[in-house]
Formats: structure tokens, C-alpha cells, sequence
DNA sequence: AATCAATAAAGAAATTTTTCTTTAAAAGAA
DNA sequence: TTCTTTTAAAGAAAAATTTCTTTATTGATT
């Protein structure tokens, strides 16, 4: 007993590491676009990311992309298919709670524009910052979180506070009613199985690499 | 043809995605302690962290915890065996390249520490930064990378700098002997199969937030 | 024109990961 | 004590994901 929460996975008729390898192809493909180049094959492609070209091939046929045989993918043609599919064309609004390096790191972020993801308004508890702004973000004190997403309804909230505080923030914008939550704390965020949870965690990557620079193989201590 | 680079996969004997988690639990776990509790049982670790309790219990078999039944497991222990297993207690050395932003907040990242990481310096191509500190940490002209690590050899080179200087970087760090990238920037690095690369895409989770958020449906465009 | 080589595409197979099922143990209640 | 309930643990089954295999197409070469 005491299944995981029924997830929305089952909609998907997409693998989920499908749709987080978009973003790399994509990355990919636009740093060869203005070479000379018109296509690309998914084994050259294969080579420099060290994904299966098989695989590449598959995932490029979950958004309609047809190849040529001998030739290849339309780099053009697959750039816009991605961004379609990623919905780059399709803003969401965001707001982010903390602005210590990482937040501010955020709102920097150029990218996002252009990925269709808005950062409307910053919020933290450090008086000093509240009332400036990083780049054209406004930073508010988070008192005022619930005046503002009810005046502006955001879809999602990013979480870039410490640990310690990611919970109670968290709590307070499910109940503002927020759709999805960014969690770049370390701790993981309950949360209702209506709320979209996706955690960008520092800390699994880490865990990830000392993995693999063991080999593998189990640490022995004394 | 065009397989991947048979990987460091094969010598796991444990599933990716249960390293990736044991930092979720290990948070969890130590905000369990100082309580009163001293046993946790899976399916309440399972409640908050939206995983199925079985798969809890099957990831804490790998590294050797025994629960107890009707009672579940021991808080302490479950924390010690983790923080052995991921290394804690196993220090790697890492350079960090890109003071941006990003880079100052993983320098700031104070759990590092007591993860057994130790970002030892900085670099940058920026001569307002170069001489500078971050916290303690010296920031170095990328120019004297090569020096710096044939004076202090590191295991990990992080990368931090924008998308399209990522890839020369990494060339630089790899010809330097690197074991290691943890690739923060958007585009993917290519390298030999030799070295470790290690992807925190922010590009990626936000892609899967979008999906989510569009509830699988395939996005239609006029 | 015929042959060769490279590639996409579709489907099968294998592998990996998750979920389900069963069993046994043990705490607490009756 | 006996019964009930909760839980870990192990193994089986299912599901998801990746990799392999085959086929067909097409551009290039002879």
C-alpha cells in the first residue's frame, strides 16, 4: 500500500527522458545552424551527444520530423519542430522565491524568453532586496505573494530559497493555487498530486558524477 | 551502427535513477532529525517524497540498511549509510570555470562542503573577476587553467560559462587530463568516452514542466 | 545502368526500472 | 496468549526505455 500518487505519466505518450533530451538536441542543432550544412544525420548527431542513433531517430519520430534516408534530418525543419514541441511558442508565467545567487542566476538566464517561460516578478524575506530589481524583475517581500499572483496568476513558481524553506514556501503558493513547482532547493517538496512537481536537484548531479568517478563500485571505509 | 560509447553503466550493479534519489531521501532524513523519532518506516518516507514505498525499500537494500518490521528504519543509520555511499566522506577537488551568476552561487553552495565536494578555484576570461575571491575561493584568468592544474590536480571541472564557449572549455579541461565535467551550461558537450560528463540541464526541467503542464497533450499551433 | 554505402524507419528483442504480490516478522491490542 | 495490523523483504510481474535487427530508400560511385 501507499502507492504513488497516480501520475500523469500515463497521459504521456512520450518517454519522459525523450522530452528531456529535446532541449540538447536542440542546443545542438542551433550551433550548427549558420555552417553550411541544410541536414544533419542522427548518427552525426549521435557522436558528439552519446546517444544511440537509433534512439535519436525514434525520438525525432514522436514530432513528425521525417528523415532522408542517406541524407538526413532538415536542421531547419527540426529546430522548428522542437521549439513547437517544447512549446517555446507558448509563454507561462512564472514568479521565483529567493534571489540569492541561483534566483538572480535565473532571472538572468537570457534563455528563458526565448523557451516561452516568463519570470514576471521575484519575491524574497531580505528587506534589502525587496523594492529593487534584478534586471527588470521586480523583487517583493514574500508577504506579498498572494496580493500578487491574485492580481497576476502565475502557472509557475520557482523555488531557489534555502532548504530549510522550501516546504513552507511551497505550501504557501499550492495555496495560492500555483499549477507547478521548480524546486532547485536540495530538499524535496510535498505536495499535492494536482501540483506538478519538477526538481532541478544539485545535489543528484553530484551524487551522479562521485558515482561514476567510483566506477561504480561501492566505497569502502574503515 | 554508431552505437554509444559502451558506458561506465554496465559495472552498476544499481540503478541510475536510485542515485539520483538517494540525496532526496538523505534530505528528508535529516529533516527527520531532531525529533523525536528515531525510525522511519518507507511508506511514510513515501507519503512525502510522492515515490512508491516499495521502491523506497528497494533502494535502501543496495546500500545495506536493514528496517525493522512494523517499525521501519533507523533515522541514523539510514543517514550514515547514505552519506557513506554517495562519499561524503570521500572529497573530490574541482575547478569551476564561469563566474557568472551560476558559478558564484555553486561557490556559495555551502553543502558542498559536507558532500565531499571542494571547488578549490575559479576561472574566468573576465579581468574585472580574475584576482577577485568568492568567499575563498581565487579566481584565476582561464588562460592559467593548464598551470593551475598541473600545480593542483583536480578530479572535476565544472562548467558554468554561456552555451557557446562551453565546448572550448571543455576541450581545454579534457586535454588538461580532467576526469570529470559537470556541464551546467544549455548546450551538451562532446567528449572522449573516457571522460565523465555530467549534465544539470535547467533547459531540460523546464521542458518537462512545460509538458506537464500541458498535461502530455501535443501543443497545437495555428 | 548497376552496384555500393549510408541512412531512416519500423518493429523485435533486450534491458532496465518500477510496481505488484506474497511472505514473514513483530508490535500492539484484545 | 492470540489476533490484528503494519511493515520489510524478496521475488515475480509489468511497464518503460533502450538497443538491436531488418528492410527499404536514395544518393553517390563505378
Amino acid at each position: 500500500m501507499n502507492k504513488t500518487i497516480p501520475s500523469r505519466k500515463k497521459h504521456s505518450v512520450l518517454p519522459a527522458p525523450t522530452i528531456r533530451r529535446f532541449p540538447l538536441y536542440l542546443s545542438f542543432l542551433k550551433s550548427l545552424k549558420g555552417k553550411e550544412n541544410v541536414y544533419v544525420s542522427a548518427p552525426d548527431i549521435a557522436k558528439t551527444l552519446r546517444i544511440d542513433s537509433t534512439q535519436i531517430t525514434k525520438d525525432f519520430s514522436f514530432i513528425k520530423v521525417a528523415g532522408k534516408t542517406k541524407v538526413g534530418y532538415e536542421i531547419n525543419k527540426l529546430v522548428q519542430n522542437i521549439e513547437k514541441f517544447l512549446g517555446y511558442r507558448d509563454p507561462k508565467k512564472a514568479f521565483i522565491i529567493g534571489i540569492g545567487n541561483l534566483g538572480t542566476a535565473l532571472i538572468k538566464y537570457n534563455q528563458f524568453s526565448q523557451e516561452g517561460l516568463e519570470i514576471i516578478a521575484g519575491f524574497d524575506i531580505d528587506t534589502e532586496k525587496v523594492g529593487t530589481r534584478v534586471i527588470s524583475t521586480k523583487i517583493y517581500h514574500i508577504k506579498n505573494f498572494k496580493k500578487r499572483f491574485n492580481e497576476t496568476p502565475v502557472e509557475i513558481g520557482i523555488i531557489t530559497t534555502p532548504s530549510e524553506q522550501a516546504q513552507i514556501i511551497a505550501d504557501t503558493i499550492i495555496e495560492c493555487g500555483i499549477k507547478a513547482i521548480w524546486n532547485f532547493s536540495a530538499s524535496p517538496i510535498s505536495a499535492p498530486g494536482t501540483v506538478i512537481v519538477e526538481n532541478t536537484s544539485i545535489d543528484s548531479g553530484l551524487a551522479m558524477i562521485k558515482w561514476k568517478l567510483n566506477a561504480g563500485r561501492p566505497l569502502i571505509y574503515k
